[in-house]
DNA sequence: GCCAACCTACCGGGCGGTCGGTAGACTGGG
DNA sequence: CCCAGTCTACCGACCGCCCGGTAGGTTGGC
């Protein structure tokens, strides 16, 4: 998760001189670490700051206060989000390539690391008000944004009668729902969990009798 | 969810006396009401009885402990599962119909009250360790239920190459999912809601090209 | 008068957060 | 070559607050 480096240099106190961005990367990927185990209210500041090897006077040196550090979390994996799935899948111009886009690669990013998506879903409720609106708005963009897909899928007459809000909400709880399961060290591979969960969100939208269909095109 | 007045009877004090019941079950479904909308950790027990119009000191007649109303909730939610999805589905016995029973009424409970449904997977980690093992082994029992009724439909070559464990738990991910963004005062009715969701879920699982299987009598 | 059903007052403790301080590396003027 | 000044990177001690939980009543209906 190193493109932490990377997003979360804007954050932060730095009022007059620069902090050490590797150990301000380190403390993020920590505390999403600890976040994710045992939930946003249930981790202490001690918790985060004893797992960095510093002091909490020492961990506020670096951070602004807890919600701040659950905030730049959820907006790190937004921007992750957006960058690995989102934007890869705009890029598809066929509605059926790019709902198995946006579905394989949100399952891979999943396998990968969860910690800071799984935060995104589960700690809104930590946020202030503002934050909130803005996590939240956000997501709401990418379901809609699958719902569109879903859309233009029946347009193609590849999907009839599927209400596009309910699918993709139902993909979206599909692919989430990984993250409390999957174990990286558990029977399962990556690839094939990737590779099912994708065949199964393209079975539950796409017309079974695509035969009926006023354009199967495909 | 008047059941609470049934399941709850057991707990608590009611170490010479007798407390009254309807008063107890008032009391467990405002604290899920209020753990479900704020989270466990974030809810204080002057929340859950200021919700109830008692002081804290008042509540403690009727409860054992923060924890010990957690694992009440859960266990009431897991009763509810068994009595209301499990128990109906094992009576069916053509695989894809009971496939069809839990993903329904499962669905459709959600869609009644989620409280409690959704603290049962969300708040696991604020138990005790012999109450969150109970409860653990529950769940898993319910997701390799599921994982053998789609074992099953492989059988009987309504389904090929899904491996049964990730089939079932994705299907749990996209019915658990529905407590995060169906609201009954909005667009969408819960009718609707559960068919939609079955639908796409005996969809995600069988087979498309169900010719090429083995038994395809259905 | 008894007991279920509460209450007021309180406790120890952990929380998020702050304050003043400092070790040590670095820098530039004399 | 030294030393004053300055900077980052931390720490110990502390603050006010609220938490879960309790001790010891009080009240009102049977």
């Amino acid at each position: 998760m190193t493109a932490l480096d990377n997003a979360l240099h804007a954050t932060g106190r730095t009022a007059t001189g620069e902090t050490d961005p590797d150990r301000r990367a380190e403390i993020y990927r920590n505390a999403a670490r600890i976040f994710h185990r045992k939930g946003y209210h249930a981790t202490s500041i001690n918790d985060i700051a004893a797992a960095v090897g510093l002091t909490k006077a020492g961990l506020y040196y670096y951070i602004k206060g807890k919600q701040d550090l659950l905030f730049a979390i959820m907006s790190f994996a937004m921007d992750q989000l957006d960058a690995q799935v989102i934007e890869p899948a705009r890029r598809e111009q066929d509605p059926q390539a790019r709902l198995e886009t946006i579905v394989s690669r949100h399952a891979r990013l999943i396998t990968q690391d969860s910690s800071a998506l799984t935060i995104l879903v589960n700690e809104l409720e930590g946020l202030l008000p503002d934050d909130r609106a803005d996590i939240i708005g956000r997501q709401r963009d990418y379901v809609e944004f699958i719902a569109d897909t879903l859309a233009a899928l029946r347009d193609e007459g590849k999907v009839f009668g599927l209400d596009p809000t309910i699918g993709a909400f139902s993909l979206v709880g599909m692919i989430l729902w990984i993250s409390r399961w999957y174990r990286a060290d558990g029977r399962l591979d990556a690839d094939e969990v990737v590779a099912e969960v994708t065949r199964m969100a393209v079975a539950a939208v796409l017309n079974r009798n695509a035969e009926q269909a006023e354009d199967p095109d495909e």
